[in-house]
RNA sequence: GGCCCCUUAGUCUAGUGGUUAGGACGCAUGGUUCUCAGCCAUGAAUCAGGGGUUCGACUCCCCUAGGGGCUACCA
């Protein structure tokens, strides 16, 4: 007798009440995750019980983050599936259905409590350092007497009749065993006086009914699956493996929320992490393959990821880790990879020129690239063809190495290449080109420089150092305002490179600004 | 208040009775170099506390403390 293999189902089920976080993230992730790699299906539901916090731009929110990531879902609001609506606010018969169904097998009761005598409970239940809870005041109401007032149309919730003995147990697959006495859990209620159904009703009743074989979720639902899986029991429908995940807290090692900065997936989309990077990270906040190896492609993860190693302590959002791993991926990108993203941002932010075009459909040729070629003298490094240009930023990506870490920098860090008005450090600009004498010899070397018949890296280098031998110099007491005057601070790439794609043009006109704004 | 969960360096973690408690980020120092990044080397830093159990506890049990969660007609 073979057991029936069930079709691993497993579901990301946000509420539309805000941004998508990194905590949301993480759980839509090991979801994806685990479906991806047991060939099984990931779900989206939206939880929109809520009809006061429940917006569409928090939806939207939501799904854009979880494309950003590659969190492709199978079944789901825009995709449909077998097991739809998708969205908890459309399937409310089937809610009604279920708790008309409880309700008649006198599993549930109406319950026509005011807020105001439960207020009072409450109150009283503080006062006498009680166990806060219904106290099923409608319990065993008279079923004339519920039937009269339901026809008057009295305001009423529907509430589960929890046992009054015994005790719940269920397995977690990253907790362990989980047990608590009935005792501490109370008459909740399943429908709200607005025709909804509550969290603890509509979760199951929709995990069961898209045949959810794993939930997997964050573990501030621990608490409420006692009362799920009395439902479960109630219903007739089989209980699905639960997984509850750690936390993740914000720097105050509180619950996430709005007022943690950064934690928003919004935030590392707009910041042009590499959703890779974020994907890698995600996983390791709560999960490990082993002592040694962290960084993993995406591919890897689904090998690898597995629940039985996910850690059952919260963890801290570590933003310096998530760059790190963001900066290790990005080194990881080949070049022409790399080339395009950047080519893409400065596009953006208006750096490159509108005729600056290539089609990366079509194979680029990389092949002069690798940072070792000469450029050819008379090659203008400026303008060109739209090849010659992409041949040029994919050298500087090149020249750039690791030091470009987060793609967000790269205005930033090579913007001088492409635009004359760049930021200059004054400081820099004061010890290294107006002090030291710097402001002369600039003049002098773009004089040097100028007279150069091939431009290309080895005959620059040779005539800087040669240059600072006839000055008796250290090299670098030239590179040094050579760069500030260059590139306007003291950080650039090997200084010869960023000459030789800079050009000679545009290399001595900038040592002669440089030069006479210092007044030399 | 009640109940539940968690506890290895600042952070993320490996570890399941016998280890010099391993790795990574971050930090510090040194090396490489024209700066920075990178890379290499080195270093500081951890089993929350207290009781047990045991020949032997980071590992098992109990208590305390700290943190988190649930206790809603929020999810």
């Amino acid at each position: 007798m073979t057991e029936q293999q069930v079709q691993i189902r497993v579901r990301f089920a946000p509420s539309p009440t805000g941004h998508l976080h990194v905590g949301g993230a993480r759980t839509a992730l090991y979801n994806w995750l685990y479906a991806r790699k047991t060939g099984g299906v990931f779900v989206l539901r939206i939880e929109d019980t809520d009809a006061q916090r429940s917006t569409a731009e928090s939806y939207e929110g939501i799904v854009r983050g979880m494309r950003w990531l590659g969190l492709d879902w199978d079944e789901g609001p825009d995709c449909g599936g077998e097991y739809g609506p998708y969205v908890q606010s459309a399937r409310g018969v089937l809610y009604h259905s279920d708790a008309g169904r409880l309700v008649d097998e006198g599993k549930a009761y109406y319950c026509f409590c005011t807020a105001h005598r439960l207020e009072a409970l409450k109150f009283e239940q503080r006062e006498s350092r009680d166990q806060i809870r219904y106290d099923g005041h409608c319990r065993d109401l008279d079923t004339d007497e519920v039937a009269r007032r339901l026809a008057a149309g009295e305001p009423h919730v529907i509430r589960f009749r929890m046992p009054e003995g015994g005790e719940v147990r269920f397995d977690d697959v990253v907790r362990g065993e989980f047990t608590i006495a009935n005792e501490e859990l109370d008459d909740f209620v399943l429908i709200k006086s607005d025709g909804l159904p509550t969290y603890n009703f509509a979760v199951v009743v929709d995990d069961a009914r898209m045949r959810i074989s794993h939930v997997i979720r964050g573990d501030d639902h621990l608490s409420n699956t006692p009362r799920q899986v009395h439902l479960y029991a109630a219903l007739g429908y089989p209980l699905p493996k639960f997984a509850h995940l750690p936390m993740i807290l914000g720097g105050d090692r509180t619950r996430l929320s709005k007022r943690h900065g950064a934690v928003s997936v919004d935030f590392y989309r707009e910041n042009h992490y590499l959703p890779d990077a974020m994907v890698n990270y995600l996983a390791l906040l709560g999960w490990s393959f082993d002592d040694r190896q962290e960084l993993f492609s995406r591919p890897a993860l689904i090998e690898k990821f597995s629940l039985k190693r996910v850690s059952k302590n919260p963890a801290m959002f570590d933003n310096d880790k998530m760059e790190y791993i963001n900066a290790e991926h990005f080194k990881r990108l080949d070049l022409l990879r790399k080339t395009q993203l950047v080519h893409e941002l400065l596009r953006e932010q208006g750096y490159l020129p509108g005729d600056f075009e290539v089609d990366f459909t079509r194979p680029v040729d990389l092949k002069l690239v690798p940072g070792t070629q000469p450029v050819a003298a008379g090659e203008s490094q400026e303008g060109g063809t739209p090849s010659k240009q992409f041949h040029r930023l994919a050298m500087i990506v090149q020249i750039m190495g690791n030091r470009l870490k987060l793609l967000r920098d790269a205005p930033s860090q090579i913007g001088y290449f492409f635009k004359d008005e760049f930021p200059v450090d004054r400081d820099a600009f004061e010890r290294h080109v107006r002090g030291a004498g710097g402001a002369r010899r600039l003049a002098r070397l773009a004089d040097a420089l100028e007279g150069l018949r091939y431009f290309e890296r080895g005959a620059v280098e040779e005539t800087v150092r040669a240059f600072a031998d006839e000055l008796g110099i250290e090299a670098g007491e030239l590179i040094h305002p050579c760069r500030v005057a260059l590139t306007g601070g003291t950080v650039s790439p090997d200084i010869f490179w960023v000459i030789v794609l800079l050009g000679k043009a545009k290399t001595v006109e900038r040592l002669r600004g440089a030069s006479a704004r210092a007044g030399g």
